[in-house]
DNA sequence: GGACGGTCCAACCACTTAGTTGGACACGTT
DNA sequence: AACGTGTCCAACTAAGTGGTTGGACCGTCC
């Protein structure tokens, strides 16, 4: 019983966890077929070429699971923690987002950056609200900050084999918390408004 | 006038510029020979296989220059900066090390971890010296404090398509030596022990 | 000067890979 | 039940890839 849709959908999510594992240059289109459980010639039929299917499948899979990874939360702590999580659930979003930045720098389609955009400013929205309100220190800049809570939270993703040197063996969970932990304290220490001058 | 060592230095250059560039997947041996104005046969000659290849550059490139990515100042903050001017200098070596996470995660050579350890153990004698001297809060874990600089300086330079969709836009050197005093300022609120309790 | 040890190189081989094709098969329609 | 439309699939093609080989070349030492 053929059944486009679903072999569609087959094809689709075989592609996300191929390209993450492997990135475009290690990709196999067989071995992409062989997880769906499809035909190469499917694969063809519904996405194009193998460069096609990447395209593809980095705009929608980062599109849509960007909007999961920007979660509801106004506290950038709680958020970093939460960002923490999203990481460990969905290993393959910051795998791709490697990918994508080690091989096609320079050459992004502008219109899907244009589109993700939209993720970030939301929380630059947020960040500069609570400068407002005077919950973060209004004299950051709303950008270096995102990045700089960026950038701690996905060290713990991005280079595993630095972290062995740095912890000196396999780290664990319960290392991954005592960070999730100390990252939000670091980030509680950053905005705090600066305390009112001593008289 | 045949003279192997030069041959055997050019390859040597020409992987690390193709391997950085490309990753192995994507790595291709006949452009290492080109780069290298040298002959294929030459390559597995002195080198063996693609893999050893890399392997070697690997070790002996990233022992090379983590020593030098390790500057000796003992502040931390002037540490980031000085690190963030390494990544400027040398940036095959970050894409090594984002190509090696990606690639070759668990499957990492025991002795070459071993050997690499060493450049952080001693950062981590000279936070520990400083927590004990009062400039850095003895508080904090010196692993996860490392970390968190690491995390915060590398991120520039790791996912350039995040941050163009952050900043609206392409990036430019002020925007970096931006980022690099906003660093150094995270670093210090982050690091400064804790005022003496109240009355 | 001639044999030798080593470097260099073009052409070659075996295999893998992206992409194609032709036909079998299943279903809905009449 | 025959037809037609579109999915599926095994086998194929063409090109690129890692790796090999045979011999040309060059300096050196006897």
């Amino acid at each position: 019983m053929p059944d486009p849709e679903s072999t569609k959908r087959r094809i689709y999510e075989a592609a996300v966890e191929e390209f993450a594992e492997h990135g475009s240059a290690g990709a196999r289109v067989d071995r992409i077929a062989a997880k769906a459980r499809a035909n190469k010639e499917s694969i063809y039929r519904y996405f194009g070429t193998k460069d096609e299917l990447l395209r593809r499948v980095i705009d929608e899979y980062i599109d849509d699971l960007g909007e999961q990874m920007l979660p509801k939360t106004a506290d950038l702590a709680e958020y970093a923690d939460a960002l923490s999580r999203f990481h460990v659930e969905h290993p393959e979003f910051l795998r791709m987002s490697l990918w994508e930045g080690l091989e096609y720098d320079g050459e992004l389609d502008a219109d899907s950056l244009e589109r993700r955009r939209q993720h970030y400013a939301d929380k630059l929205v947020a960040v500069e609200q609570q400068q407002r309100d005077a919950i973060i220190d209004p004299d950051l800049d709303p950008r270096l900050l995102l990045a700089v809570v960026f950038g701690m939270v996905n060290y713990w993703f991005t280079l595993p084999q630095r972290l062995k040197m740095l912890f000196g063996g396999e780290v664990s969970d319960t290392d991954l918390e005592a960070y999730r932990e100390f990252t939000g304290e670091c980030i509680r220490r950053i905005v705090a408004p600066p305390a009112p001058p001593a008289a």
